[in-house]
RNA sequence: GGCCCAUUCGUCUAUAGGUUAGGACAUCAGGUUUUCAUUCUGAAAAGAGGGGUUCGAUUCCCCUAUGGGCUACCA
């Protein structure tokens, strides 16, 4: 059995975006579970739509999500280069061939003349299209002697390669891996531009035979590409070449709208599009996005493998695969979905792991603190964050001390009545000599019960001096960790507050 | 306009002719926790429409509608 060989062939003309690196998961899942090779192609044809940067972000990207390549730039296999304008002269040789065979023609046309006669048919309702029908009308080798070609391409005039249509077979039959047969006409077919004026190959031929010559076997990409594959398919039976199983996956839309998501929609759908930041947009790594968790979220978006288990660790991802459960229809971002995904990540990572991440967080707020203060807070607030920075956002009253009281709370429980509670459990609290959570909740419930007060009012108001608002954990908890003098702190603070 | 692809709850999807059309996220309603969360239970929620084929169609075929892709010397 050949061994299988995929790869994942983007354009460095900017960040990967969901999309991108789905269809690069998909690749990597198929790969690995046939023992198989993955490959990263760099497809930079178009010399003006480079962007700096991109080639670096997307092996960074790839990493990030652990899905290392076997072969790429920076790693060379035998069928190197693996960026498509160092690979020129390969082209060179079956672009030679294609001609000599009658595959394809040299085309002078000036674009001008096109573009006006495209304008033309269109004003009448028309479309122009470069095919077996007007080849003949235009300025090529087709319709002209061989001695004037010679004539031209002597002079040095600028031309491009067009594929030459063969119609002959009108009708044929394409498979796909996803999508089953498909029928094709020859006929709607147009002799498209294989060569551009400045020499290099367009995707449509540089993609079939660098496929070919790395020895790809299966061709996975996106459904964007699916009206290209008749083309595909007639270049390599023009090549003589053994076709590859292809793959057509469905796009991925906008959130809310139409469309297929799109680089910019990042900060408009509140969710960032990049895998990693690009200049000033967030990548869901920076968000707070745990890898495993976001190749999870990016499998499940037009796959499944037909049980209602949600959660899959990369390994089981891979041994589940198959093109075959890859759905047709395209699938709806849904961000709540993918942050309930992180959460459950979050949940089960271990308390050492999450207890390093959080001190990275506290970094940002220039706080240092020790693992053990950090693991109890930790396991006390991590069933209600998403991301690690929810820790933050839940846990910050036990860093800082609180001065700013959340108006609508306080009036909501009625603060001078209870200046008067507050001012009761300042006494027992300061003789205590043990400040833990279950002396302190026996030393509340004994007051409680003295007075003949309302457990659940004294507690509000405690949490409105600890934390400022009525979130926050258990409060006999929250005074165990930030100590006596600290708590007794913020009651008096909290007091004084009130009766200003 | 032409060519191609798709269409099950708001969203992601299960169901490979026979199911009370299942699950998850989100939503809503209750319960537990004498504080905050967690959590538990429940509810509402879907086969685009019309024709066939069949004893029987969400499932197969056709038409229409809707959505999407491509239609570049971009990938």
């Amino acid at each position: 059995m050949k061994k299988m060989r995929v790869r994942f062939a983007p354009s460095p003309t900017g960040p990967l975006h969901l999309g991108s690196l789905r269809t690069a998961l998909y690749n990597y899942l198929l790969a690995k579970k046939h023992q198989g090779d993955f490959i990263l192609r760099i497809e930079d044809t178009d010399q003006d739509r480079i962007v700096p940067g991109s080639e670096d972000y997307i092996i960074e990207a790839l990493n990030w999500c652990g899905l290392t390549p076997n072969e790429s730039p920076y790693n060379f296999g035998n069928y190197g280069p693996y960026r498509q304008s160092e690979r020129k002269p390969l082209y060179d040789v079956y672009i030679r061939q294609l001609i000599d065979k009658g595959h394809a023609y040299y085309a002078f046309d000036a674009l001008e003349r096109i573009n006006t006669l495209r304008e033309k048919r269109k004003n009448k309702g028309e479309v122009f299209s470069y095919n077996e029908k007007t080849r003949l009308q235009m300025d090529n080798s087709l319709s002209m002697t061989s001695q004037e070609l010679s004539h031209r391409l002597q002079q040095g005039q600028p031309y491009v390669i067009r594929f030459k249509t063969n119609t002959i077979n009108e009708c044929f039959i394409l498979h796909d891996e996803v999508r089953g047969k498909l029928q094709i006409n020859t006929k709607t077919l147009e002799d498209k531009i294989l060569v551009k004026s400045d020499g290099m190959p367009t995707y449509h031929l540089a993609n079939v035979i660098d496929d070919h010559l790395m020895k790809i076997t299966h061709v996975i990409r996106g459904e964007e590409w699916l009206s290209s594959l008749p083309l595909h398919i007639l270049l390599y039976k023009a090549l003589g070449w053994e076709i590859p199983c292809f793959a057509h996956l469905p796009l991925i839309f906008k959130p809310e709208g139409k469309g297929k998501l799109s680089k910019r929609d990042g900060e408009r759908i509140g969710f960032p599009v990049f895998p990693l930041s690009w200049k000033d947009r967030l990548g869901c790594r920076e968000k707070g996005y745990f890898p495993e968790a976001f190749i999870n979220i990016i499998a499940l978006l037009g796959w499944n493998p037909g049980g209602e288990q949600e959660i899959f660790s990369l390994s089981e991802l891979i041994d589940k695969f198959s093109l075959q459960r890859v759905s047709k229809s395209g699938a709806r971002f849904d961000k709540e979905k993918a942050k309930w995904i992180n959460q459950q990540y979050l949940r089960k990572k271990p308390i050492e792991e999450l207890i390093s991440l959080f001190h990275k967080e506290l970094e940002k707020h220039q706080i240092i603190s020790t693992d053990e203060y950090l693991r109890k807070i930790i396991e006390a607030v991590k069933e209600r964050a998403n991301f690690i920075s929810e820790i933050w956002d839940h846990s910050y009253y036990f860093f800082e001390s609180t001065n700013q009281y959340d108006v609508k709370s306080i009036k909501k429980v009625e603060p001078m009545k209870n200046i008067f509670l507050l001012k009761k459990i300042t006494q027992p609290l300061s003789k205590l000599h043990h400040f833990d959570a279950s002396t302190l909740k026996k030393t509340f419930e004994d007051l409680i019960q003295k007075k003949q007060l309302c457990f659940s009012k004294m507690m509000l108001q405690m949490r409105l001096a600890l934390v400022g608002t009525l979130q926050g954990t258990d409060i006999f908890f929250i005074m165990e960790m930030i100590g006596k003098e600290e708590t007794l702190k913020r009651v008096y603070r909290f007091m004084f507050f009130l009766i200003q």
